[in-house]
DNA sequence: GTCGATATCTTACTGACGGTAAATACTATG
DNA sequence: CATAGTATTTACCGTCAGTAAGATATCGAC
């Protein structure tokens, strides 16, 4: 049922019907609100996919990498990927009005964050340092990659790798990493 | 008209119809059409607006503050302060349907962006680096205020001074400021 | 095999909303 | 007062989320 709705969504795009979801999966409306309830508990459990999805695919991508550097571009690069390649999905899950709307992005970054928080805390525990920043981090690490995707995936021609690279070197180096400039 | 829209949409939530809209301006819908067009149009033009007071307020925070740093600091508070202000409004732009939102999105980053952006690209080709990442750069900074914000507006309980402190630490000095941590 | 009960699916409806066309009130000019 | 033209409203259409009532199938009892 959730992988007909994802391919309504792919078809129809973001805006797609209940009932054009209904369709692709061979029932009606009210079968769909048996099974996953209203749009936004539908828009929960895509979100929770996708999640998990993009969990996954950056776990894959950095098993590879040896430094944490390149861990870090790996991972960025498999988060452009995994959106580019669910384009639809994306804006499905982070479109719809109003409160609703906050509550499943947070969501959806929440869990998109979660590992990130709790490594980034425990290497900063770690080395004896504050580890409160974590969770503020962590949405801020998602927050930049999902806003870099949605312009990647619909303004820039750039390869992945390219822009992976340019924000790894932001996130790894930050903007102070040359002193002479800073924000005016 | 603007201003009435902004006024129902401080009332009634991000949620509110063009009726309501209409009815705070003391007029009827068609006007509401025949001034400010459709939806997406007013909500183009909010999302402006909201742009404006982002830079115009971020502008006079740095103003006060002389190293690179401190105005980074001052920067990131401004805009959660300011979008704390502005909270239904920034829900209302940056909600919509579809591939409209996005759109939007990408609007309302691209303004705040743009001042970033050119100053990041001259600053780099001051020293001597690549200009070329400064599109991103913006984006991904824009992206991560967005997050942030939105998180902090919705779930934190944190002072803002202390949230601009974390990130502010995170965007200027990154993730490899200690060589023993990067994702996992 | 037939009848009745229960679970399942569908058709049909409601209410709300975005957007627009037709109707109406208003104003200016002869 | 009449008429032309404009501003404003009322009334409407199509669409869609969400639900209630009706139809259909399944299954047990005799």
């Amino acid at each position: 049922m959730l992988d007909a709705a994802e391919r309504a969504i792919r078809r129809d795009g973001a805006g797609v019907s209940i009932d054009d979801i209904a369709r692709e999966a061979g029932v009606t409306k009210p079968i769909v609100y048996a099974q996953v309830g209203k749009r936004t508990t539908l828009s929960d459990a895509l979100a929770q996919r996708l999640a998990d999805r993009l969990v996954e695919a950056a776990k894959r991508a950095i098993k590879k990498r040896r430094t944490p550097r390149t861990r870090l571009v790996a991972m960025i690069r498999s988060n452009l990927e995994t959106l580019a390649e669910h384009r639809e999905l994306f804006l499905f899950v982070t479109s719809g009005s109003s409160e609703d709307m906050a509550q499943r992005t947070l969501y959806l970054a929440g869990q998109s964050a979660k590992p990130l928080a709790e490594q980034t805390a425990a290497a900063r525990t770690a080395t004896g340092r504050d580890p409160a920043v974590a969770v503020a981090w962590s949405y801020a690490i998602v927050g930049m990659l999902n806003m870099v995707s949605l312009w990647w995936l619909t303004e820039s021609a750039e390869p992945a790798e390219r822009v992976a690279d340019h924000i790894a070197e932001l996130l790894w180096s930050g903007l102070g990493s040359d002193s002479s400039q800073g924000p005016t």
